[in-house]
RNA sequence: GGUGCGGUAGUUCAGUUUGGUUAGAAUACUAGCCUGUCACGCUAGGGGUCGCGAGUUCGAGCCUCGUCCGCACCGCCA
C-alpha cells in the first residue's frame, strides 16, 4: 500500500506555514531547493563540531544537519534538542557525503539555516521506533506514543484504507450506510449487555447494542434494500487477543435475496479487499459444510492453509458432523482403543523424524487441562515402509498396514491418533493437535491466505448451563426449508440459512437469511424456550414490524478488527485499534473505567450495593 | 469463575534452584571529548519502596500466606 504524500500548498487560509515538505518525500531531485520542515526528533548524533538530527513525521524521516557552514548560535540551538522534541527546521536540500541506503530520504539531508523548537518533550519512556524497547503495559499507557511508531501507525493506515475499500465496493454496489442508534435496549440471548442508566428515566436503562442485528431488519421493512454499516458494537464478555468489549462491524443487509446472493455479493467484496490492498487475487471461495468442516477439522473455522484432514478410525455414535457409522479399523485388544466411541487421526507428512522425546511432548501438550486429551498414540512410516507405532505390542504388522493405508501415509510420515468417548470432544482436541503440527510445520504463514465458507450451519446448540436448546447464530435465523418439519420432531438436526466467512482459520464474518414471517419467528422463539408473552416483550417491535409486509431478507457481517489484523498479518487485534483496551477490559490510558460522582449517582438514582 | 506464566534502575532483563558482604548487565539519561554519523565511538557520572501487605528467620529480591497489576488460555463470547 502507498501513502499519497501530504499535499502541503500555499492556501488562503494557511498563511503560517509551518512546512513546505514533509520529512518523507524530498530526493536527490530536490537538491537545492529551500524547505521548511517541521516534526519530532527522532535521534541526535552529535560528533563534535558536525551535529546530524533525524527529524520525524507520518511520512518519514529527513536527517538534518548542522555542519561547518552553520553559525555558532545554530550549533548551540541544536545541542539544546532532546528526543522528541518539536522542531521547524529550515534549510536547502543537498546530497550527502556519505548516505543512508535505509531509508528513503537517505541520499539527501537538509543544510539548516534555522531552527525553531516549537516544544520540548520528556524523554519518553520508551524507544519511538519500529522495534520498542517498550512492554506492551507500558506503550498502552502511553499510546499516543506509541502510534508515533511506524509500524503502529501503519495498521491505522491499512485501516483506513480497508474501510474506505468497503465503502467504494458497497457503494458500486447500491448499499446505503446508514446510522443506527447506540443507546438501545437490552436483549435477552447472547453476550452480556454494557447498560447505561437513564437520568429521566429513573431506575430504567438503555443497553450498548451487541450489533445492530435487529434495527436493520427493520431497515429492511422500511424497504431500504441495501444497507451497511462500519459500526461499534459492544459485548461485556471477558477478553481475549482477538476479542475487545467495543469492537467494529462492518454490518450488511440486503432484501430479495437468498443465501446464494449473499455469498457472491461478499465474496466479491471480499475478492476487491484482498485485491486492492493486499495485490492478491483470491481463488473462488470453496463451500464446506459445518458438517464436513467438524468431521474434517473438528473446528467451524478450519484452518484450510493446510491440509492435514482427519480420518475417522472408528465412530460408532452418528451425530450432526458424521451421521454414518465407521467401524473401528482395528481388531480388539487394546483397551482404549475398544472402549472408545471415536478414534480420529492425522498424517502428518515427513514428520517420522520425531524423536521419542518430541512425542512425549506432543503428548504433554494434548494433555494439558485446555485440550484434555488422556494420551496420544503414534505411530511412524518407516523408510521401508513398516509401520513403527506406540500401539505396536496390540496389534499384528497387518494391522498397522491397514492404518497406514487408510490414512494414506507413505513413509517418513507420522499419524497421530486421538480417541474418546466424545467424538465432538476428541474432534476438538485433534483440531488443537492439527494446528500445533501445522504450525511446527511452517504450514501457516501469516502471508499466506486461505478463504472459504462455512454453510449449513445447525440452528440450535444445547446449552448444559441452561438445560435447552440456544440459537447457534441468533434467533432471527431462518431454518433450511427442507429442515422445518424437523422443528417439530428433531430441533437440534435443524440446519439454518447461516454461513461464516473464514479466512486462516479465523472467523472474519457471518451471517444469515432471516426469517420474515411472522409465525415462524414465534414459532422459533418457542423452540428456544420464550413464552408468547416474553417473546411479545423482547422482540414485540419485531413482529409487530413483520406483520407489515417484511421482504425475504439476510444480511452477515464481518468483524473489521480481525479482518484488519489478518491483513496487517498481526498477532493481536489491539495492534489496528488506536486506543485498545486490556485484559481486563481497561483503558490504562485513561484508566477507564472509574468511579462517578455521587452527585451523579445521585441523578441516575443508583446506589451502590 | 478457573488455570498457567510474569512483576527487580526511565526501559528490557539477569539474579530466586541452594536465604548471607555494597542487587548487576544492556540500553536510555547527564557531563566531557570527537568533522560524516545514521545501533556513531571514547571517558566519567547519576539512577533501585526488588508490585504491595503480613509471616517464617539472627538475616528475605530469594521461602510461606494474602493481595493488586499484566499477559496467554479455559469457561464465556446468540
Amino acid at each position: 500500500m502507498t501513502v499519497h504524500p501530504f499535499p502541503i500548498r500555499r492556501t488562503t487560509y494557511n498563511i503560517i506555514m509551518y512546512r513546505t515538505k514533509t520529512c518523507g518525500e524530498l530526493r536527490l531531485a530536490n537538491i537545492g531547493e529551500k524547505v521548511t520542515l517541521a516534526g519530532w526528533v527522532q535521534s541526535i548524533h552529535n560528533l563534535g563540531a558536525l551535529t546530524f538530527v533525524d527529524l520525524r513525521d507520518r511520512y518519514g524521516i529527513t536527517q538534518l544537519a548542522f555542519n561547518e557552514d552553520a553559525s555558532e548560535e545554530l550549533r548551540q540551538q541544536a545541542g539544546r534538542l532532546g528526543r522528541e522534541f518539536v522542531v521547524q527546521a529550515k534549510g536547502e536540500v543537498a546530497e550527502r557525503y556519505s548516505k543512508n541506503k535505509n531509508i528513503p530520504t537517505g541520499d539527501i539531508e537538509i543544510l539548516v539555516t534555522e531552527l525553531n523548537i516549537l516544544n520540548e518533550s520528556l524523554t519518553p519512556p520508551f524507544t519511538i521506533e519500529e522495534e520498542s524497547d517498550g512492554g506492551d503495559d507500558l506503550r498502552m499507557k502511553y499510546r499516543y506514543l506509541d502510534l508515533r511508531r511506524p509500524n503502529v501507525r501503519k495498521n491505522l493506515e491499512l485501516r483506513h484504507k480497508f474501510a474506505f475499500e468497503v465503502r467504494r465496493y458497497l457503494d458500486q454496489h447500491g448499499f446505503l450506510e446508514i446510522e443506527t442508534p447506540v443507546l438501545v435496549n437490552s436483549t435477552p440471548e447472547g453476550a452480556r449487555d454494557f447498560v447505561v442508566p437513564s437520568r429521566m428515566n429513573p431506575g430504567q436503562f438503555y443497553a450498548l447494542p451487541q450489533s445492530p442485528q435487529t434495527l436493520k431488519q427493520l431497515l429492511m421493512v422500511s424497504g431500504m434494500d441495501r444497507y451497511f454499516q462500519i459500526v461499534k458494537c459492544f459485548r461485556d464478555e471477558d477478553l481475549r487477543a482477538d476479542r475487545q468489549p467495543e469492537f467494529t462491524q462492518i454490518d450488511c443487509e440486503m432484501s430479495f435475496v437468498e443465501q446464494e446472493d449473499i455469498l457472491q455479493m461478499f465474496e466479491g467484496m471480499s475478492r476487491h479487499l484482498f485485491k486492492a490492498l493486499k495485490g492478491i487475487d483470491i481463488p473462488e471461495l470453496p463451500r464446506m459444510t459445518w458438517a464436513d468442516a467438524m468431521k474434517y477439522y473438528g473446528s467451524d473455522k478450519p484452518d484450510t492453509r493446510f491440509g492435514m484432514k482427519f480420518v475417522e478410525l472408528k465412530n460408532n455414535q452418528p451425530d450432526n458432523a458424521s451421521r454414518e457409522i465407521v467401524e473401528s479399523i482395528f481388531p480388539a485388544g487394546f483397551q482404549v482403543f475398544d472402549d472408545a466411541a471415536y478414534i480420529g487421526a492425522i498424517c502428518c507428512e515427513g514428520q517420522a523424524v520425531y524423536s521419542r522425546k518430541q512425542l512425549d511432548e506432543l503428548t504433554d501438550f494434548v494433555k494439558r487441562p485446555q485440550i484434555g486429551a488422556k494420551g496420544l498414540v503414534y505411530a511412524r512410516v518407516q523408510e521401508d515402509g513398516n509401520v513403527k507405532s506406540s500401539v505396536d505390542k496390540f496389534y499384528t504388522p497387518e494391522n498397522l498396514e491397514v492404518l497406514k493405508e487408510k490414512m494414506n501415509a507413505k513413509a517418513g510420515d507420522l499419524i497421530l491418533i486421538l480417541c474418546g468417548p466424545d467424538a465432538m470432544k476428541v474432534r476438538k482436541q485433534l483440531s488443537e493437535l492439527r494446528l500445533e503440527m501445522g504450525s511446527r510445520m511452517g504450514l501457516r504463514p501469516k502471508n499466506k491466505y486461505s478463504c472459504l465458507w462455512v454453510i449449513d450451519f445447525p440452528m440450535y446448540e444445547w446449552s448444559d448451563e441452561e438445560q435447552r436448546l440456544m440459537a447457534m447464530h441468533h434467533p432471527f435465523t431462518s431454518p433450511k426449508p427442507e429442515d422445518i418439519p424437523l422443528l417439530d420432531t428433531d430441533p437440534a438436526s435443524v440446519r439454518a440459512n447461516a454461513y461464516d466467512m473464514v479466512v486462516n482459520g479465523v472467523e472474519v464474518g457471518g451471517g444469515s437469511i432471516r426469517i420474515h414471517d411472522a409465525k415462524l419467528q414465534q414459532k422459533i422463539f418457542e423452540i428456544l424456550g420464550f413464552t408468547p408473552e416474553q417473546a411479545q416483550q423482547k422482540f414485540g417491535f419485531l413482529m409487530n414490524a413483520f406483520k407489515y409486509g417484511a421482504p425475504p431478507h439476510g444480511g452477515l457481517a464481518y468483524g473489521l478488527d480481525r479482518f484488519v489484523s489478518l491483513f496487517a498479518e498481526l498477532d493481536s487485534i489491539r495492534d489496528c485499534i488506536a486506543f485498545p483496551k486490556n485484559n481486563s477490559g481497561r483503558d490504562v490510558m485513561l484508566d477507564a473505567p472509574g468511579p462517578i460522582d455521587q452527585k451523579q449517582m445521585d441523578e441516575l438514582c443508583i446506589r451502590l450495593k
